[in-house]
DNA sequence: AAGTTTCGTTAATACGTATTAGGTTCTTGA
DNA sequence: TCAAGAACCTAATACGTATTAACGAAACTT
């Protein structure tokens, strides 16, 4: 509390080469820090300033080369123009490079388009507990917002982030209220499929879905389901689970059921589609003339090596992840503009025909 | 320059919720801001804390869910964990997709083991002109530092870069001196190929490269000549630029002239390997057997349609893209931790063997 | 017991920009 | 000529953390 101010020694700048300050344009133009600031930033404010003034300061600026600090600007103005990108897995996984990739690229699309950066947050690679999460949740305040993406969700971080009023967008649906999200419509889309069946000629089918319950995969199966019935499929036995053993014995058993299509879901790695049409391959079967195959959701692309053995496109629907990407970039600056209310959206999943498709086998 | 400074409004902190800070900590706690930071960034500079007073603090801190602010922490601090990746194209292209990614997957990887998050910079999405770059390049100093990567670079912003000692990596060789980067030994692979079909028995070849003098090229080039060379293969006429008309045609010439085997490149769009196998099929030849082909680069995927009709893996050599992507991280970080000197690494390519070079035809 | 260390903590300031409430000076109108 | 307004600009402070010089108190020397 001493009046007597002692002035302070200031050492100087680092010797030599440094990057020019406001306070260094300001005293080159003699003008204030303040004046600079508004000069820089295109008067905002209402505050008009002399045209003279305005061309020494910008004058100054591009002699001494002047670079606005980023980060002293996000401290200052709240606003840096960065999105997170949070992705819950310890990195991008090769093995499922296709599967993220398109969503990846939509959101850079749009990030891009929009003028905004993006910050590719990765996720916790120590602990595996909530701790690491934790921890690594927080880094993603250095953004305006935030998109998460993944299945394994830490809820307590994020949680906190909502409560905190931190703008942040799901890609995927989600069943927490309150929470914004972007998904696709993964239930009308099935329905839809198990409709094309039915109109096929389809009584008897079997939907191959993941062990898991992602709500990817919960809409999935309820879209299946819901559309069998209203189209008239038989829904007993309809459903069941990857964990029921052997896909060969299966295939083989639903043929003496009186099975003629076969459903089946795409997930990460792509696994259920190329375990059920090597199957279908190994039992010698013609793929839409002894049985007909679909897939919910976009074909991963097949390693190198392995050839679907099928005579083209896999018919099904195709998940619209560049757009999601792009939606969710959207939908999140609406809520970083101050859009107060959480909003959902869920695409819709374009119809694939495909070659895989067509009207059962004469009942013999 | 009044003295009775009027004490400021300090309007109170917006309603209800908000990020608890250091002197809220500091408040609850009943010591300083300072206590409350040195507490928490775990005493470094030789400061020794009473422990009970570490425990009020941290007790504090974990009653009150503090968070620190990444921003204001690497403005105080200069250092914030994040590393930049700037690709000089205004997006992810999807086309090129299949040859981007490996590396960013590569510095994903490696960014995470390392603990680092990662700003993607979207290049100059608005301008084309050289104004646009500056300004998309100067946002790059949110980072500690940063990864440089794509084929057009604009110079002057990068230069003001190096000038003010801001630590940034090329993936790529530059030819620009004292600049950092890691780039593949296109030369020595380039070369070893060369090699490989004399070894064959070849002696009359063709290398038909792109129309391009990206320092990648340039490399292959280079290599090839020399290779051919001291393997003993004809030189005159070897080089060919893709510029040159018709493939088609190209092809039955070089047959004329009793050219045994042909060497194309990688690039982005993976065009010049898929005219030159189309030709090849279409002129009926076979493949290994009356034509010998090597790729130089690792094969981009296949877009789903186009049946490669070779009968397995091109020969050629791999770039060891990811693991660019990982030392170009670890160089980047040797250079924030002050490593002077900028450093050059040029990684080895995997040869392939693959299945598309073999003895030539017996002359007829 | 006075002097010297050591310990524990804090005050003060840096970091670079944004923002806002005034303060001067200059016009203008009556 | 005086008040009112307009036009321009600046002082002051916020933003949240890191760092360092320094200070009071307690513990040791001699």
């Amino acid at each position: 509390m001493s009046d007597t101010v002692p002035p302070s020694p200031k050492p100087p700048r680092a010797a030599g080469r440094a990057k020019p300050r406001q306070s260094d344009i300001a005293r080159a133009a003699g003008v204030s820090q303040a004046t600079v600031s508004l000069v820089l930033r295109g008067a905002a404010t209402g505050v008009v300033l002399a045209p003279e003034t305005r061309r020494r300061v910008l004058r100054a600026a591009e002699d001494l080369g002047y670079v606005p600090d980023p980060v002293a600007t996000r401290l200052a103005a709240a606003r840096n123009g960065m999105l997170g990108l949070y992705t819950f897995s310890t990195t991008f996984p090769t093995d499922v490079a296709h599967s993220y990739y398109p969503v990846l690229v939509g959101v850079e699309e749009e990030a891009a388009a929009q003028g905004q950066d993006l910050i590719l947050f990765t996720g916790a690679s120590r602990a595996a507990d909530d701790s690491g999460d934790a921890a690594a949740v927080r880094r993603v305040r250095a953004a305006d917002g935030c998109l998460f993406f993944g299945r394994h969700v830490p809820e307590d971080p994020i949680r906190r982030l909502s409560e905190d009023g931190f703008p942040f967008v799901y890609i995927g649906r989600r069943e927490e209220p309150g929470i914004s999200y972007v998904g696709a419509d993964y239930v009308s889309a099935s329905a839809e499929v198990a409709a094309r069946l039915a109109a096929q000629g389809h009584r008897r089918v079997r939907y191959l879905r993941e062990n898991d319950d992602a709500p990817a995969s919960t809409d999935r199966e309820r879209g299946v389901v819901e559309g069998a019935r209203d189209a008239g499929l038989e829904t007993a036995g309809l459903v069941e689970r990857t964990d029921g053993g052997d896909v060969d014995a299966r295939l083989a058993r639903w043929r003496g059921e009186g099975v003629t299509a076969v459903i089946t879901e795409e997930t990460d790695t792509g696994a259920a589609l190329s375990g059920l049409t090597a199957a279908v391959a190994r039992a010698g079967l013609a793929c839409p003339g002894e049985v007909s195959l679909a897939l919910l959701g976009t074909a991963t692309a097949a390693p190198a090596g392995a050839a679907p053995a099928l005579g083209g496109e896999i018919s099904g629907f195709d998940v619209p992840m560049r757009e999601m990407g792009r939606a969710a970039v959207r939908l999140l600056l609406d809520l970083i503009e101050g859009e107060a209310a959480p909003r959902r959206h869920l695409l819709a999943c374009e119809p694939v025909s495909g070659a895989t498709i067509g009207p059962p086998a004469p009942a013999n």
